[in-house]
DNA sequence: GTCTATAGACTGATAGAC
DNA sequence: GTCTATCAGTCTATAGAC
């Protein structure tokens, strides 16, 4: 099995390329835990066996690092997304997407602190946030509008599908965080619960 | 006009009293911006213009001050919380609660912060923030209940009943979230949207 | 009650050997 | 590519003067 290199696992820049994907998977973890602030470039390198030189040697600054992280979050996100489906299905598909996210509590954990931290506009990562719910919410304001136009949906003003993007994704946030803080939370059964009744709403317009 | 204490603004210890509310002021913003971690007891210090070292005298620790702003940050919660208020009433009154809760920004962002921070076991706000989380539920799920026996909505199993209250709960986090990201969002309608659009189904018994 | 001074640990980052 | 050594700066906390 050959990487998006081309590489083998026998290839030239092998070593180089799994140390610099095992100290992202560790940062992931360590800024997770304790954010971006409380999580030290020493304390990554340590749990990941290497000085805290070679990090910098990698990433070239704790900001550096901060950037790849949020890549790779980006880029596994981008990954687990659905691709394909459509208009309301898109919604229909919200529990499972967000079970399957719940199988990597690290990359949860690391988007709910940083996103709060994130707010303060002094962070590393405000702007990064701020662009990643922006395109999320369009995201889901291009589905539900799919819906509409689909006559799927009872029509509805663009101030109401930003509201209503605005909720479903209030919901995701806010049920995640409550599974981190108490992991018996029933994730599925909450966000079916809502998107059920959501997309009952929808249909015979009782916005 | 006197304090709780019975001391006017000429009493002896006015001063001292006086400052440890400034403080703990000031300590809610910066831990607002910057995280428990992120934000030094310098930094606090500085911005009241004292040395970090009085600081220390007042709370005995970091940790001693964050005590302080977490059990300031329930009483003023205590304080603008719905008295009174009963069963159904007490969910749709929650849009105003939330516009009020925006007068400050600061104690929000504290709120956001020190969750996301604390869903980390060895969080020194931990234990704290759960049992805020359990205390708020059950509060909700108080409520419900009371609607359910006074004949307002149709019957919910308790399973239901855990379900509908995180949802609420997560609504409100998220939405919170969203507008310290971008202060243009719509937060008393979206709520309202979702409170009014829950009440129905509930009424209605479309769980 | 507040200060300065200081201890001791930790921070991000750089230089240079191998 | 990774290391050790080291830097200057910051952190929490304590001691003692006023």
């Amino acid at each position: 099995m050959s990487n998006s290199t081309g590489t083998t696992s026998r290839g030239p820049y092998r070593t180089g390329i799994r140390r610099r994907e095992q100290i992202v998977a560790v940062a992931i973890a360590v800024f997770g835990e304790n954010g971006y602030a409380g999580g030290s470039i020493r304390t990554i390198a340590d749990r990941v066996g290497v000085s805290h030189a070679t990090l910098l040697q990698h990433f070239g600054s704790k900001e550096g690092l901060l950037t790849a992280v949020l890549q790779e979050w980006d880029r596994r996100t981008v990954e687990a997304s659905l691709t394909g489906v459509l208009g309301l299905d898109y919604f229909r598909r919200l529990p499972e997407v967000m079970t399957a996210h719940l199988s990597n509590r690290g990359l949860l954990e690391l988007f709910t602190t940083i996103a709060a931290e994130a707010s303060s506009p002094a962070h590393p990562a405000h702007v990064f946030i701020q662009r990643r719910y922006t395109d999320n919410l369009e995201t889901l304001a291009l589905h539900l509008r799919q819906a509409v136009d689909a006559g799927d949906v009872a029509p509805l003003t663009s101030a109401e599908i930003e509201i209503e993007v605005r909720l479903v994704t209030a919901v995701l946030d806010g049920i995640g965080l409550q599974w981190l803080l108490d992991p018996s939370t029933k994730v599925s059964a909450s966000v079916e619960t809502y998107i059920n009744r959501t997309v009952e709403a929808w249909r015979s317009n009782r916005h």
